[in-house]
DNA sequence: AATGCTATCAACCGCACAGGT
DNA sequence: CACCTGTGCGGTTGATAGCAT
């Protein structure tokens, strides 16, 4: 048997709030608090909407100390650092910014602040992307690489941050060097190996499988990264390196 | 002016967890 | 200890405003 919903659907109200339902909710709280219960808060409230509707409502509009409008530069520091830090944990974010929902900075990350760190050239590594990448190499693999020692070992270097002389004049971060992600077992069965940021902050990563071509003139992109590799299903350093590095020049440093 | 596309954000959904019984 | 219920959270969706063609 499944848990029972939480409301009766078809007899609740969906959608977009009204200025009168908005009015009914303030007052009731303002009067009554919520009295520990969202669920039998609406029927005392005369509102025809689920509790967890009203929760939302209240939580995220109607609190009296809720700040709406665009985000500073302070707080974009402090969503950033703390997206790196713990990744996507919203409500945590948003107990550091005062009258921040979860769903404001959720949104604000996702339609504004992340494009505007992509666009300067930054790189963003969560905990949440490390996650990923270590699913990924949980998968099955179709066909395990070849493990015949190679003829030659290319050796591609993945510039993971930019140096600041190219990033947006009004970019308002730092560059810090992030740790890598944390690798399996698996990976270093292959015959791939990722070295660690090195002092000019790139990630070199080197490969056994003669299967790679590059050319040797700088500036390699995706598109040539796609061979890499097949056997991992990864497609690109993007997907490699946790997902989030959509901008940089990847040099082969082999000829 | 009409149409299509994109960005934004409010709201919903489903799951996990905590606390009560 | 198992079950039930309410709450909180993160991911996703859908409406619509604004922009581009």
């Amino acid at each position: 048997m499944g848990r029972a919903p939480c409301c009766d659907k078809a007899n609740v109200k969906r959608g977009p709030w009204s200025p009168e339902e908005d009015a009914a909710l303030r007052s009731y709280v303002e009067r009554h608090g919520t009295g520990g219960n969202w669920i039998s808060l609406p029927q005392k409230a005369g509102l025809k909407r689920c509790g967890k509707s009203c929760r939302l409502r209240w939580l995220n509009y109607l609190r009296p100390d809720i700040k709406h409008g665009g985000f500073t530069e302070e707080e974009d520091k402090i969503i950033f650092s703390l997206y790196k830090t713990i990744g996507s944990r919203w409500s945590v974010i948003a107990s550091h910014l005062a009258g921040r929902t979860d769903n404001d900075v959720k949104n604000y990350w996702n339609t504004k602040l992340m494009k505007k760190i992509m666009a300067a050239g930054e790189t963003i590594n969560s905990p949440a992307a490390n996650s990923q990448i270590t699913n990924k190499f949980h998968h099955p693999s179709p066909s395990p690489p070849a493990t015949s020692p190679p003829d030659q070992i290319p050796v591609m270097k993945a510039e993971a941050f930019l140096p600041p002389a190219t990033l947006d004049s009004n970019f308002p971060y730092s560059l810090e060097p992030y740790p890598l992600p944390q690798l399996p077992a698996e990976f270093a069965a292959t015959g791939y190996s990722l070295s660690p940021p090195s002092d000019d902050l790139s990630v070199s990563f080197s490969a056994s499988s003669s299967s790679i071509t590059m050319d040797d003139s700088e500036g390699a992109y995706f598109n040539q990264a796609a061979a890499f590799f097949p056997d991992l299903g990864f497609s690109s350093w993007t997907e490699l390196l946790g997902g989030f590095i959509t901008s940089g020049v990847y040099q082969n440093l082999y000829s």
